[in-house]
DNA sequence: GCAAAAGTGTTTCAGATACACCCATGC
DNA sequence: GCATGGGTGTATCTGAAACACTTTTGC
């Protein structure tokens, strides 16, 4: 039901953009809790060399803003997000912000596992993930893309305490070190494995353990329970980590 | 530095609104902790009766998206809200949430003390303070803006336990169970007055005790200690509360 | 004196950490 | 056997809740 607006001309100086952070934890073994987040970032045809952005886009006439982004995401970057995993960060709309137009961007933060290779279909020469850590440190992103990222790490955050995001990262059939590896990775620590087995399943229907199903893989040691994930939406208790205590 | 842009006619289909959430906690004494928020809401002239609106209206060119949310609440409903205490809460943008036209609207709250009494300048024909909770359970806004008010009664608790916002709703100068009734007013319930005292004064300049300044009101009981406001921009440690135990 | 709120002191408890110790596998 | 990670049991710590008790006012 769109009735003609006499106001219309009076908005139109400025463009609506949804930018989208895609985050992934890293399975390198040998990685510290830091050096884990990785970050989806792409280059633009027009954009010096060595500096990044986040894939971001205009908003279509009529369409939904994660169906923006996950459109304009795999554009981009060719990657593929699933919808229902988006969730807002926060919407960025200083007048000068971007240098080129007045550009007011809507940003969201997805978390994916095993990600394909990154390969731009359009509007991109260039896509890769890159360490969130570099990117947070050095000057390697357009805009304020740096403070976006930030914000997306700590909104994923809260929301690995009290939703069961973290399983976003994890194959189908994990293992509890498999997901403490991604709690790892946002908590910038290592946390106790014995503590973090009975946090978790507290949880109600966070996690299911397998019916007696045991990995044999190639790593040394005792082979772990495999679980899957519960169908609860909201961790109950959350699950929280509090600062170290002293050794004692 | 704004260019000529090909791909201007793209976009224009819709509206960017901001909307605002004017939250401030009642001093009748009578009241429970569950009823004392209250929600700044005006009627369009369009409206049906008994039906509210938030304040909201279009962002203006070049106008940073705080400016818009306080020149528009003032406009409809007379009152001034200090721009530094905005804070975001989210951004709406489904596709039918506005039946007229396609509205995205990016949704800010603010925390005032004492209001001055609404009147409307232009767009609406009403405004006033409501209770939080009769809007929240009965079907009197329009829009989605019953969910926008779920969502910023949310963000703002979680401001109250991290940032000294709390404060916005006191005085310049108060006392510690003035601080502690605004927090009962988000936690919903009654707070130990000499627990809530611990926890507030071991928060790092949070609040300063005046020197032995001591109110002499027309309550009964001992008179109480005035306090003022910290510099402290983030409460540390936070404050916060957990769920009751079983009297013992 | 009595009621009521301000403010202090103390016990108790829930939840989390730290860590010792046993288990099951690869080499 | 031995190294290594999986998994269990448990002492200890900490922050917070509960609540008894003292102080200071109005009437």
């Amino acid at each position: 039901m769109v009735m003609a607006n006499p106001k219309r001309t009076k908005q139109g100086n400025f463009y609506l953009y949804v930018d989208t952070v895609v985050l992934t934890v890293s399975r390198e073994k040998s990685l510290e809790p830091k050096a884990r987040l990785q970050v989806l970032v792409m280059h633009r045809p027009t954009a010096p060399k060595g500096k990044w952005a986040l894939p971001g886009g205009l908003v279509a006439d009529s369409e939904d803003l994660p169906d923006t982004a996950l459109r304009i995401v795999k554009r981009e970057t060719g990657i593929t997000v699933p919808k229902a995993d988006l969730f807002q960060v926060g919407t960025y709309g200083k007048p000068n912000r971007d240098s080129r137009w007045r550009a007011i961007s809507v940003a969201y933060v997805v978390l994916i596992s095993e990600p394909e290779t990154p390969a731009p279909i359009s509007n991109s020469d260039d896509a890769r993930f890159m360490s969130y850590r570099r990117l947070r440190d050095e000057s390697l992103l357009e805009f304020d893309h740096r403070t976006i990222i930030r914000d997306a790490r700590r909104a994923a955050r809260r929301q690995l305490e009290d939703t069961p995001i973290a399983l976003k990262f994890c194959d189908s059939e994990f293992t509890l070190t498999d997901l403490r590896w991604v709690y790892e990775a946002f908590v910038l620590d290592r946390v106790d494995p014995a503590n973090f087995r009975r946090k978790v399943e507290q949880v109600k229907d966070f996690v299911r353990p397998l019916d007696s199903l045991i990995t044999f893989g190639s790593e040394p040691g005792r082979p772990a329970r495999l679980y899957t994930a519960g169908k609860t939406s909201e961790l109950n208790p959350p699950v929280r980590f509090r600062r170290k205590l002293r050794p004692r």
